[in-house]
DNA sequence: AGATGCGATGTTATAACATATCAATCCCTA
DNA sequence: TAGGGATTGATATGTTATAACATCGCATCT
């Protein structure tokens, strides 16, 4: 039985960030990316939280710091940080998280709070049950895998409120 | 190893579409549900391709039907028939898919051509490898999973044209 | 220094997806 | 056949994402 996911954990927060901000600038410097302030700041608004974000909550921040304010902003430093493996996009919310694993190939999984939009990350494999079957008896090629579990979170359901929604 | 899947293979699609169709009415009828003209409509819609379409390119279809231009007819006809299990929304394509299993519960999985959108739909298990025992060790109740595989169907592949985008 | 190339940013506009609201109508059922 | 809930119609708007084009800043070559 896996530890408890630091999403839904107390934790040293701070270090959590500041590790993973130097993770990302060491992966930089190997593969020769530009960690330019922009896609710094994007990542630390992510990784503030353990939660998804909307890019529109994240253009918000870059604006009230002066780092631009419209959407091609917030949208190209979140490619950038999605295509090099830094963050991920939660296609069930349309938003965005910080990797729980930068640096590190991997299938990502999610635990979605519906509520607080608390994101935990887990591992999956490509071949995801008869998933990676089916695959095969078609000759379909998987290329990329979304996994996403959504429900309540264990702070969320102790409060419940049942059936309060995901909206916020 | 599984058959081949109906969406990447020749079959009696106009059965295949009347079998759908008539399941669905059966449902409805059962469950003393409305299947009213535009969601029947907006089903034989989907149900004509064994692909994922946007709710706009559902609208137009509408549209030219005279039932209705404007997008709250077609969401809701959605909303129909994905709550009550006759469709499915695919995320990664912020677009839906008819269910090729209806009125059976069960967690869908999808494999996704990037290149024409086919869909194929194949089942999962709420448990998915990991992330059940992520869910369990951190008292996460899972309420609803998507799984998608997006990649290149048999078809696609053959002709790729390597790289070949989805945005069709 | 000046020219050039190139990646990152800035800016404007618009495409694509989705929902709120409220009035009108349908249809079940009592 | 009247009342009430579900459905539809219509308008407006909200939200997410990208296209298209201009510019900046910096490294390199001449």
């Amino acid at each position: 039985m896996p530890a408890p996911d630091p999403a839904f954990d107390p934790h040293d927060h701070a270090h959590c960030i500041a590790d993973a901000l130097q993770t990302a600038e060491a992966q930089c410097q190997r593969r020769k990316l530009q960690f330019t302030p922009v896609r710094r700041r994007v990542l630390e608004i992510l990784l503030r939280e353990h939660r998804a974000l909307g890019a529109y909550d994240i253009l918000e921040v870059l604006a009230a710091d002066g780092m631009g304010s419209q959407p091609p902003v917030a949208y190209r430093a979140l490619d950038f940080l999605v295509s090099n493996g830094f963050a991920h996009r939660i296609e069930g919310l349309n938003a965005y998280a910080a990797c729980a694993h930068p640096g590190d190939d991997h299938v990502p999984a999610f635990l979605i709070c519906r509520a607080c939009r608390t994101v935990a990350e887990t591992r999956a494999g490509l071949d995801q049950g008869q998933l990676g079957d089916a695959a095969e008896a078609n000759g379909f090629v998987i290329e990329r895998m979304v996994v996403e579990a959504e429900g309540l979170c264990p702070a969320c359901a102790a409060l419940s409120t049942p059936g309060q929604d995901i909206s916020a």
